[in-house]
DNA sequence: GCCAACTGATTGCGATTTGCAACTGGTTGT
DNA sequence: ACAACCAGTTGCAAATCGCAATCAGTTGGC
């Protein structure tokens, strides 16, 4: 883990610390799918990811400060995995990439719909869905209005999902 | 080259497009550095990309019709890569990850400066970058009014390259 | 107390990707 | 004619990836 830079580029620099296939499909699966624990990540995800490649992530981004882990009381060797205030600020990005992913590739219909609304919310509703994260994630309080963003997202998928 | 996908979420085929460290730097140097050629991309990046990893992925930019890329008629070997409408509009993904990068990251001043006035400057400015994108890569005709993004991008580059 | 199931990882190993350096075959300017 | 320039390609060693198996500790059921 040496710390030699490429560039100071402030993009350049991004892409060195999630700039990689899984680092951000693992704090979507956080955003989106609530994933908190090792084996919810591996097991639960799309995508398939491998236990190696999780815990070396998972590391790389403690050490990003990306996220944080803290023992789960309920159980002595869970780990609860907490997005901090600059990974819940990778939303932004997130939801520009879904934008993109939803308009220009082949985007299965169940998994597009999240990124559909996310797009039509349009930066207004990433905001509030950041501020659902930080109470999630920070245990920070927020003044409720309606139901919340990550519920709105969840429903819309399973309609789709139960759709016959 | 097989188009298996891991999976049909947005981010993912996003990532499995343009998820890796040089990608999106390329993107960028064409973006904002007005890096047309081969040569231009080799030498005068940031980072020092090697020739056949560039050589790789300007073939999968064009695979994905990122970018295409056609002869120089006043040199017969060599090649103009443009970006297309695709490649275009991955300006607002780069745009949040120097955002990002710029509030989270060790950013130098030179570069940082860009990021710093795109990301004041929101969507606004940078739909009529885009505008002046396309102008450039398309050759569209663009209502000008006043001095160009790009213009002032690199301006605000050199003032901070200049100051002693 | 015993044991199966579950927890977060780690290890071994072959396949792929990366990146440096040298090189190729052709074009251009002088 | 010849040096400089052009867009790549090739060889090869090192690093990374990803699958499967494994590990050691924890928990719940009986």
């Amino acid at each position: 883990m040496t710390d030699d830079r490429r560039s100071g580029c402030p993009i350049n620099l991004t892409l060195e610390v999630v700039g990689d296939k899984w680092s951000l499909l693992i704090i979507r699966d956080m955003m989106f799918g609530n994933r908190r624990h090792f084996r919810e990540l591996l097991t639960k995800s799309e995508e398939g990811i491998s236990s190696n490649i999780l815990a070396d992530r998972l590391k790389t981004l403690l050490d990003a400060d990306i996220i944080t882990r803290e023992d789960d009381p309920s159980h002595k060797q869970k780990g609860i995995y907490s997005l901090t205030e600059q990974g819940i600020e990778l939303l932004p990005v997130l939801a520009q990439m879904a934008a993109w992913g939803y308009q220009y590739l082949p985007v299965s219909e169940e998994l597009g719909i999240r990124a559909r609304l996310l797009s039509e919310g349009g930066p207004k509703m990433w905001a509030e869905f950041m501020d659902e994260l930080r109470e999630t994630h920070l245990g920070q309080v927020r003044r409720r209005k309606g139901p919340s963003v990550g519920e709105r997202l969840q429903a819309a998928y399973e309609s789709v999902v139960n759709r016959t």
